[in-house]
DNA sequence: AGAAAGGTTTAGTTTTGCCTAAACTTATTT
DNA sequence: AAATAAGTTTAGGCAAAACTAAACCTTTCT
């Protein structure tokens, strides 16, 4: 029972993603995978049958330890995925998702050991989300939203969300990248943007949805 | 119409294998991507819809244009594949084919082009075989078979056939792989077993089963 | 409590892709 | 030329995955 479809790995990545080890509601569940509800409840019926989920009928479905363990290698493969293509490839960190997305479903223990490697075994991804390590254990999440810092002080970017591609494009348009750092000058409240100044003097406006995406540590 | 299943790919590739240009039985077929008939007369009627194969029943299937390019772009995939996880991972290259198999049905053509550019454009994979290009030319298959050579002659090996994990197996305990040099110091007329003497002087016997696998250029 | 609303599951259909058994072509042998 | 053997295609099933429409729980509102 080792052999799982593209299919089944996607709706098992998608329960952790919104669950966790919590549990889900299928109409979510569908949402997610991009189905409609039938399809799910379906999907959701297979994988009980290979002992990767448990489902209450009418309340929700939950991983379980098998589940978990699955979904934690399937985001492990497609974060170390996506490290290799910014990191060796030259991809821009807007671009590589779909593309991991793909590489996630190969199947090779050993390979995915060997990726680790040569990239150093990385504990976190091109966007600073956390990379499941090969023992299932996971790397804390690092840092909080810009908006959480108070005025003046100083800080390092860590992390963002992936918001799509026209957040990327204005991050580097912006030229904001992982370990930058700068000190949070001024907030509006009026409509919470917030001001940085790079280290270089700079310094810039960014909305309320630029900032909520982006996450930093403070100096 | 650029969208095609991995089960279409295989049946592409197996076309292409066993018949290049040419047509090729629905058994054959079948055989090599080890499905049985039925299957394979099925899977040539949708390839046959979507304008990749020409068919005459009971005769023959035969690679369109359309099918052909589709066929040397999937193999130029693989190989390049393969030749990422021999250089970069260091995988043996007795371990890649089964892994390039997956990794050959990733869809990014910006991918392909910036994996080949990582390995600076590899005109041959780690067993020697060439490497189709971009614009779909293929690179010489270059060298012959051992036993066509004459006793005397100095030779550089330059690819061997993937004849399974026991043949290269012997060729890691014989230490031989590509770019080796040898000379053919004597041909057995009983078994037709060669044998070779390496740089360093020491010299050994190939059986014909090695020898017929393993092709080199004279020197 | 009863009814409407919302979400979930069942029922029935479609496509891909595989299978076995039976029918059919083609090739070979006598 | 007829019979047999070999290979190919049709016919009919089955499982994965998706869909729509209809039935069914739960919850919520009056």
């Amino acid at each position: 029972m080792n052999n799982h479809t593209e299919s089944e790995e996607n709706y098992i990545k998608a329960l952790y993603h919104l669950g966790g080890e919590g549990a889900v509601a299928s109409g979510a569940l569908a949402n997610r995978v991009g189905a409609k509800g039938p399809s799910a409840t379906q999907a959701v019926r297979r994988l009980a049958s290979k002992g990767l989920v448990e489902v209450i009928p009418y309340k929700g479905v939950k991983l379980t330890l098998d589940g978990l363990t699955l979904a934690k290698h399937i985001l492990r493969k497609h974060r170390l995925w996506e490290t290799f293509l910014v990191e060796k490839l030259g991809f821009g960190w807007e671009e590589v998702h779909p593309i991991a997305e793909q590489l996630e479903h190969i199947q090779s223990r050993e390979l995915v050991e060997k990726l680790a490697d040569y990239l150093d075994s990385p504990v976190h991804d091109p966007h600073g989300d956390p990379i499941p390590q090969a023992d299932g254990k996971i790397p804390p999440a690092i840092g909080k939203p810009l908006q959480k810092f108070s005025q003046g002080s100083s800080l390092k970017v860590v992390r963002v969300e992936d918001a799509g591609t026209d957040f990327f494009t204005q991050l580097d348009l912006l030229e904001i990248s992982l370990g930058k750092e700068y000190t949070l000058t001024s907030v509006s409240s009026f409509d919470s943007s917030i001001q940085l100044q790079a280290e270089d003097g700079e310094s810039f406006w960014l909305s309320h949805s630029m900032s909520s995406n982006i996450y930093a540590i403070s100096l």
